[in-house]
DNA sequence: AACTATTTATAAGA
DNA sequence: TTCTTATAAATAGTT
């Protein structure tokens, strides 16, 4: 975005390394604020410089952040008792139910691969098949696999997002920084 | 950034504000993951909707970015609670670890399938496609299949290694009744 | 979801 | 680190 169009892989030079990382926390902080002010919605970051000091962001802060997303499916509770406990319990519910379902969703898709395969062998076999692609296939599925992969990420993440809460519940904390 | 320049200030508009979070949601996300390819550090970004729906993104992932934030500055424990509390904690620790490597092995095989199925569909689209073999072509297309392949392995293997350091990183915790 | 006119972010350079 | 500036990228308003 620059004088050139770089790469999005790691920067080999230590100190450029640096200096991007400076600026572009700058950058993707600001842009945090702007989400959260234009919108009205809470947002936190929290991201490690290479040298691994952390920096943070937070609108309203970090803490309350992670708080509301932790207690996203949780019950009030009002019983004296151990309240940990039945938290914990309810956990682990969870989770015993998310991993079954999951499973059942991993079977599903191993198969389906297993076919779709099946099937593009049976395409594949004839040799006409192996034919000229035109400039304009070729891009096009180039252009797929990029946005593939781009969508990667996004939905690992929301995959994760269940199960990370879990672990950021254990322990309470407190912040400060950037 | 577009037509107008816009005051940083609540979008009055309920329908603009959420297709404003859209947009700025997605172009937050793709900086952050940016700055984590780019600097090789860990970033992990909780934000919730207009609408109160959780969004999050984390490379390598949320819990564990999340995990080394809360424990920068912890000490070792040496005493903990009952056995009954360690118990649970083992419980939860390796069903979250199931989870996790349960998700991304599905992840891995839906990425597959979707795979499969567009080269399907390039393959079935088009007879007339079918002539005689272009090498140049076809290597390139070879390639990108590859180095798609091999992003999606490295990433799976990234999650893993980080999935190993978080649990010996973490210590049995007690929670504070609130 | 797509499309562009503009505004922003930022890579290099100082 | 901070500033400058040429260019790449994000996005506001529109369709």
């Amino acid at each position: 975005m620059g004088r050139r169009k770089i790469e999005i892989e790691m920067v080999k030079d230590s100190n450029s390394r640096q200096v991007t990382f400076s600026k572009r926390r700058t950058g993707v902080f600001k842009k945090a604020n702007e989400l959260a002010t234009l919108c009205g919605v809470q947002i936190a970051i929290i991201v490690f410089s290479p040298g691994g000091k952390p920096f943070s962001f937070g609108h309203p802060n970090v803490e309350f952040v992670a708080q509301r997303f932790l207690n996203r499916d949780k019950k009030p509770k009002v019983s004296a008792g151990s309240l940990v406990d039945s938290q914990r319990e309810a956990r682990l519910e969870k989770l015993n139910s998310q991993l079954n379902d999951i499973l059942r969703k991993l079977h599903y898709e191993r198969k389906r691969g297993e076919l779709l395969e099946k099937a593009m062998k049976l395409k594949g076999s004839e040799p006409k098949l192996i034919g000229e692609l035109n400039l304009d296939e070729l891009r096009k599925m180039k252009g797929e696999l990029e946005e593939l992969h781009e969508k990667l990420r996004g939905r690992v993440t929301e995959m994760e997002a269940s199960s990370s809460l879990l672990l950021l519940s254990k322990k309470p904390t407190r912040e400060k920084h950037q």
